[in-house]
DNA sequence: GGGGAGAGATGCCGC
DNA sequence: GCGGCATTTCTCCCC
């Protein structure tokens, strides 16, 4: 087996893929050991390295970006050293499967809509989706009072904190929107305010917890696409 | 560009590894674009699918496991067409850099030591790290209580809730903490539960709210290899 | 650099 | 299936 070529390519700026028969040991946030099996390896432009078995979602190991890589042959094995401030990893690989390098040109960045951001925006743009009468003053997430995703006042010019959940609300939402809750009333010297929680639905332990503190729940679900973008014919592949 | 060894190969339990110039549109739990530029392409033996830009350690898109992909021609173009039952992406590759499909055979998991269920079962065993005196009952997680991580007596026979944290202790740490001490106290119908945060250290707010609830902190770190499997002369990689 | 919070989070376990 | 929660979470943003 070949290290040269391996260590070539490191020397490059070129995206690595590999697949082989190795072990894996890891130390460092925690420590692990993964036995002898088929995994593809990834080193990639910016030597981030990833391990991927042959199911599964996420990677089984790997090392964060700059990670520096060495590589060494142990009769007919491969070994990869792979080391960085705080973490170490081996790779020893029993069979190279096959090998490939290249340069990737790639500036593109993802644009992605249906955000709990652009639920926020979508409230402040259409109140009345809270209620008939909420007048909002701020839709940023990090002004004086904290991280609140819209923030006004209803038609009796009663405090309202809007938090926005683009998935179901469970109990770790309202507990948000309750700390929230509580600075403005400190910060701005009320003595009541408002909670209100904007999501497609909440958990029924959510709900409970929310009618112990006296909040609401509107069901609102994340813009899609076509919401968002048909009025002004924009699109995202455009 | 050939769409029959790229068909050939979805229809077998191989797993895919292309390189391509691409752009990849999504639908589903949101909505996203990803313009021109050169990618890694994995599809696994279970139908999940990566796509990985040159740099950084998270997928820029991604289906789950069993999608259903199909391959097409558009004049010199291939486009893959992926679905599941709520989702949907479609790639459009303007140029294939190279393609590889081969079987991969992998029984292997990962042996991991370092968890906050390792910290629990090291402060069971060891439960003078808490304080002397201090006699565990339970160190499952999922009791009637709650996932509590260990739960126990003092000298005095108060009891006492256990949360571990592998890394520094934040205030969610705490609220989850309180949610314990609260269901116990209401569970066990007593009048004093004493709750303790284990965790290699806990940031100055949590460290607020702790002292608010009458909590207290012990700095412990998760046990690591040698620690925990000395004893036994037992090893990971063994 | 630390704190706080979202994520197309993922994955695991228990009910 | 849902709920609750850990993760070598990762990532972004702000102080």
């Amino acid at each position: 087996m070949d290290a040269s070529a391996v260590r070539q390519a490191l020397g490059s700026n070129k995206v690595i893929v590999m697949s082989a028969c190795c072990t894996v040991s890891y130390s460092g946030r925690a420590e692990s050991f993964l036995g002898e099996g088929d995994r593809i390896i990834i080193i990639k432009s910016d030597k981030t390295l990833l391990i991927h078995q042959p199911c599964g979602g996420v990677p089984i190991n790997y090392m964060r970006d700059n990670t520096s890589i060495k590589v060494a042959e142990d009769g007919q094995r491969l070994v990869l050293d792979c080391r960085n401030e705080k973490e170490c990893m081996t790779i020893i690989i029993s069979r190279l499967h096959f090998f490939h390098s290249q340069e990737m040109q790639d500036s593109q960045k993802l644009q992605l809509v249906g955000s709990e951001k652009d639920m926020s925006v979508m409230i402040y743009n259409n109140p009345s989706l809270i209620e008939a009468g909420f007048t909002p003053l701020s839709m940023e997430e990090h002004t004086r009072f904290g991280f609140i995703d819209v923030f006004g006042y209803d038609r009796n010019n009663v405090l309202v904190v809007v938090e926005c959940k683009r998935y179901a609300a469970d109990h770790k939402a309202v507990e948000q929107l309750r700390r929230y809750a509580e600075k403005v009333k400190q910060t701005k010297g009320v003595s009541s305010v408002r909670g209100v929680i904007a999501a497609p639905r909440i958990s029924p332990s959510a709900a409970e917890l929310l009618a112990q503190f006296g909040y609401e729940f509107r069901s609102i679900s994340p813009p899609r696409y076509m919401e968002k973008y048909d009025s002004s014919q924009r699109r995202l592949d455009l």
